[in-house]
DNA sequence: AGATAAAATGTAAGCGATTACAAAACTGGA
DNA sequence: TCCAGTTTTGTAATCGCTTACATTTTATCT
């Protein structure tokens, strides 16, 4: 590779290789997007021009010209969460091996930035949008529709949404951690759920642990649910109003990991024996659930697997000038040491 | 807002935009980027035709015609470390505040994904880049300075390296872990750190922690240095494998809290009580470190703020057209529980 | 009212690519 | 050798925007 520094200001442009070649542009085009045969000495020639230049095209350019999709986008509530952390970088490299960018950013939560990122990134010309789960303010996907962008959701599934939506069935998964509960004794139960406040993920979490026991006749009363953000801290303090409005309690159920982890570590401050005095459950089986002590009984989810997914429909749609298509992903439950028998 | 639909294919553009106000697309142009004032008038019009057509302007093709700095790239070695995640989200915040869009790409700890994903981001057009630490094949460095892209490297600051760099010492900082572990009376201890490999932050971990031990009189024997990838399963092999080497380690020196977490999960499991039979320290202080219990002895850095750094040493770089600015980011160290006397 | 300066707008040439369409350079066959 | 039919290459319009420069409008001052 040759380093022959080029003007300070000026980018090396396709017209610079032509001339350099002693051809045209629309030749250098050609060997670039290597289309009808050149001839070899063309190639040649072109190549050694490129080398020389050290050229390499301007994607924006390119994409202003071809009107070919060639950047996706990724909105995501926050990375501090590894799960859309992973699922993302995930997204990234099956797009990049096809060549195609993937612009991820993020929302802390809030659907006013949300909206705002959306423009942002349709601005910036992306061919297809992820959201993560499907509340929000309607403007929001009326304006990605309205401009024809391709989209889906993801990390939720909701058959009554009728957005495209690569996720798994949150109140499914809570429900079904709810009957391992109930098969292991637990009666009387407490949560602390993450704020649900235009987070389908939390609600659906939330009401499917709630439908579950109501429904084997153990209703958990209002005061007895918690939401706070994701972070541990707050969930320690959940745990403690939890247990100071209800001692008997003999299990927490968590709306993540990272309340699990949360709430874990407050009761081994109260000198509370985990499982044996409490169950605590999780839900997303991030790496951290495995290195807790005890590792922690949780909802495992394929989260790379799912970006994955979400990529490859996206993709396809563009591609294909096609729908994008759903998919439901499925959860099992990894049933480890938080989980135990009251009494 | 009018969801008037328009046509499947066609965006709508300026010179719609023009053509619906009557008026000349440099007058629309002149309103986007609000310069020279217009007539109340004629905004008004322009207005009301953006509103009326649901306009927004084509973030690449202004990019293409002012040439003016409109996205900043960060490539960092994986988005589930969390240091890195939290770093580049608080980047992420401080851009778009200013209308700078930033892309993030990761290169899974391998220097010819570094190379590669370079040359991506160059050729989308980036004005600066920001690269992890210093380590590298010259070539990729070579490559952004003949292309006159203003760049700087994080999460490092070492004093004999040119490049442009918003980081701490972690020689120094394992230096100081290490006159903490002899303060409290250690002098055998065992090192699990990251695999060095085209990563000087897990080089100058490794190189502090030995030299302050051997300025001591204490030198670690190479058989207790054991390289690892940065999993918790890993590490639990490895502190297996030092325990067999050499039973009377009163100490663990992990590279960071993810290596530290395995350590003492693994510690845990072999009944070997933390911090009274043998310590841990860790090194980067994330989230996880307060969770675990004990909580650990690590060192405490501002990845947040060192994200924000970055982004403003690019950001004043570009606008002013002038050299990134070093910055040195200070540490600091949690004494919490992992570590303790030993006997 | 007319001359002149200032303010507002329009015209058109880029920015760095792609790609119809047209032109030129090769084929091979009679 | 000449011509039709391919191949290979060139010309120039276009993508959606900005902006230097030119032009028109409006305001100011005798």
């Amino acid at each position: 590779m040759d380093a022959t520094p080029r003007s300070k200001t000026t980018r090396v442009t396709l017209q610079d290789v032509a001339t350099e070649a002693g051809v045209s542009t629309a030749t250098v085009s050609r060997y670039l997007n290597n289309q009808s045969a050149l001839k070899p000495d063309t190639i040649r020639e072109v190549e050694r021009a490129i080398e020389r230049l050290g050229y390499y095209p301007d994607l924006n350019a390119r994409a202003l010209a071809t009107r070919r999709p060639s950047t996706l986008g990724a909105i995501i509530p926050t990375t501090e969460n590894a799960i859309f952390a992973e699922g993302v970088e995930a997204m990234q490299s099956w797009l990049m091996a096809r060549d195609i960018m993937l612009m991820t950013v993020s929302t802390r939560y809030n659907p006013e930035v949300e909206f705002e990122q959306v423009r942002r990134l349709v601005a910036h010309g992306v061919s297809a949008l992820m959201l993560i789960g499907n509340a929000r303010p309607e403007k929001t996907i009326q304006f990605i529709r309205s401009h024809n962008i391709p989209f889906c959701t993801a990390w939720s599934f909701q058959a009554e949404s009728d957005n495209p939506q690569i996720g798994f069935n949150n109140v499914e998964a809570a429900y079904q951690m709810g009957e391992k509960l109930i098969q292991s004794g637990h009666r009387q139960i407490g949560i602390i759920g993450g704020l649900t406040h235009y987070n389908d993920r939390a609600t659906d979490r939330i009401q499917g642990i709630r439908q579950c026991f109501a429904d084997h006749g153990h209703p958990i009363d209002d005061e007895l649910v918690l939401e706070t953000p994701y972070h541990p801290e707050d969930s320690a303090v959940a745990l403690d109003q939890l247990l100071a409005k209800a001692p008997s309690l003999t299990a927490i159920f968590c709306g993540n990991d990272v309340l699990a982890a949360g709430a874990l570590h407050r009761a081994h401050e109260r000198g509370i024996s985990i499982p044996d005095e409490l169950s605590i459950t999780g839900f997303d089986d991030i790496a951290l659930a495995k290195i807790l002590r005890p590792q922690l009984t949780t909802i495992h989810l394929p989260h790379r697997f799912m970006g994955e997914m979400a990529a490859q429909a996206l993709y396809d749609a563009v591609i294909n000038n096609e729908p994008v298509k759903s998919l439901e992903i499925p959860f099992s439950i990894r049933d480890r040491g938080t989980l135990g028998k009251p009494d």
